[in-house]
RNA sequence: GGGGGUAUGCUUGAGCGGUCAAAAAGGGCAGACUGUAAAUCUGUUGGCAAUGCCUACGGUGGUUCGAAUCCAUCUGCCCCCA
């Protein structure tokens, strides 16, 4: 079987590690328990959080057993090594309640029991992973102990040593005594689950480096053992943009959020640069299958985008979600059938139509135009379609004249669709 | 505790008391070109019943014919001294 440490490697998962020929030992020798941490600051997770998940999931194919946590106990601070500005306080409920819809979306990828007595979807196999919320130790806590016990083992001089805290430190932006002990904090983390659960990988973005550091070195010198810490380089886009905005925000793994469709678009709208990088990420291909769709060049890249996006879209929301937003964006850019197109829709009333409603209306109220301002642009602009007419006339008024078998389809730009329904009542 | 500074539209950031819905850049949107890509070029980018009206420059209250611009006070943030 092939190693997964080398998988890893390949897919290009790795950026620092404690020490490699370690890793690759443990990782080779038997079952390792590992664990990454989730922000919970939404009740969805993005796409930016892929990569560990991806990583998570090739480690479980291989054997291991993942542990998930979230920072009930570490939300509530804000992590300062998001050096722009300090991530919002949360509470325990609205935390524990994030929680739910993230374990959710793990279990997609991930063999997971949710920590609690009656996990029901997986068999009680030790390679069930974990899903935890360190809330549970971190909120106990005893200041003196925690003081007296693991405060000690940090110096100061080293802390702001670290990039995360320095550039805070020099920025003056100035770093609050409570944002400064988050890395004890992440570092008692693991010293916990090194102690439950003999926890030995902690994995993580680039900018969580000196905080899995803090961690490796914490469980080294209060129980004398050595522990691995890995990170994954941080992703950006090709354009130097953040992975996962666009337009209108992050995409999410939640469909309610980030609907299939859309998901699926984000993919396929990959820069040409990224295709293979994002392949060997985001997918579970063969890197031959991913060397091979890297090489296409020109228009024929689009097969290789197509297979990503199709692909993460099935792990992200199951085969018949991906092939459902497969033929609509087929259909939407390739000329094709609009009609099973899946896209955002809505219901208008036959009065209504009958009575005319202008266009800049229409435009705003589906949403495709955040305020009649911005529809008039749209219109002026030449970026207002209705059945795959472009109207420029701000005066239009849509009416039953424009019906198209009991429909309208309404497109905003080159991409944005819209359908409406319209219904008697 | 004392002294000083700062707070502007999605972001960064300029802004003489009137000509400021507010420079500039980034970002966004639209158009052209394309391959549902990138780069490039053009237009646009507070709202509305739209040659005008309304809301906006941290909060409140003043001065003034008139304030983002002046004063007072409050709040947040930052710096220096203790």
């Amino acid at each position: 079987m092939h190693d997964v440490f080398e998988t890893l490697n390949e897919r290009g998962f790795v950026k620092q590690i404690t020490n490699a020929e370690q890793v690759a030992h443990l990782l080779s020798e038997g079952q390792v328990t590992y664990y990454v941490g989730f922000d919970a600051t939404a009740t969805s997770l993005h796409v930016g959080s892929l990569v560990p998940i991806m990583a998570m999931a090739h480690l479980q194919r291989a054997g291991h057993t993942p542990i998930a946590i979230i920072g009930g106990g570490t939300t509530m601070i804000g992590d300062p090594t998001d050096k722009t500005d300090a991530r919002p306080m949360l509470s325990q409920e609205e935390i524990a309640a994030n929680g739910k819809g993230i374990l959710a979306q793990l279990q997609r990828y991930l063999n997971l029991d949710n920590g609690m007595a009656n996990a029901s979807n997986a068999q009680a196999t030790s390679k069930v992973g974990k899903f935890l919320n360190n809330a549970d130790w971190l909120l106990s806590i005893n200041y003196i102990e925690f003081l007296r016990d693991i405060g000690k083992h940090f110096r100061v001089n080293e802390m702001i040593r670290a990039e995360g805290y320095r550039q805070r430190l020099e920025r003056e932006l100035g770093l609050s005594f409570l944002e400064f002990n988050y890395q004890l904090l992440q570092a008692y983390d693991y010293l916990c689950l090194f102690r439950e659960y003999g926890c030995r990988l902690q994995l993580g973005g680039d900018d969580q480096w000196g905080n899995i550091l803090a961690g490796v070195d914490l469980v080294r010198r209060i129980e004398g053992a050595r522990v691995h810490g890995l990170t994954f380089p941080l992703l950006t886009t090709a354009s130097g943009a953040k992975m996962g905005k666009t337009a209108g925000g992050a995409v999410w793994l939640d469909a309610e959020r980030t609907s299939p469709y859309e998901f699926y678009q984000y993919w396929i709208n990959t820069d040409d640069r990224d295709v293979s990088r994002f392949l060997a990420y985001f997918t579970f291909l063969p890197m031959d299958e991913i060397r091979r769709l890297g090489s296409l060049e020109d228009a024929a890249i689009r097969e290789a985008k197509e297979v990503l996006a199709y692909e993460t879209t099935r792990l992200a929301h199951g085969t018949a979600e991906a092939d459902k937003a497969q033929a609509a964006s087929r259909a939407a850019f390739g000329g094709g059938n609009l009609d099973e197109v899946a896209m955002p829709m809505s219901v208008i009333d036959t009065n209504r139509l009958e009575s005319g409603i202008p266009i800049m209306e229409l435009f705003h109220e589906v949403g495709l135009a955040n305020s009649r301002s911005e529809a008039r642009r749209l219109v002026q602009q030449g970026g207002a379609y209705i059945n795959e007419k472009q109207y420029r006339a701000i005066d239009t008024v849509v009416d039953t004249e424009l019906l198209d078998e009991n429909a309208l389809l309404l497109r905003a730009g080159k991409k944005r669709y819209h359908r409406i329904l319209i219904e008697e009542n």
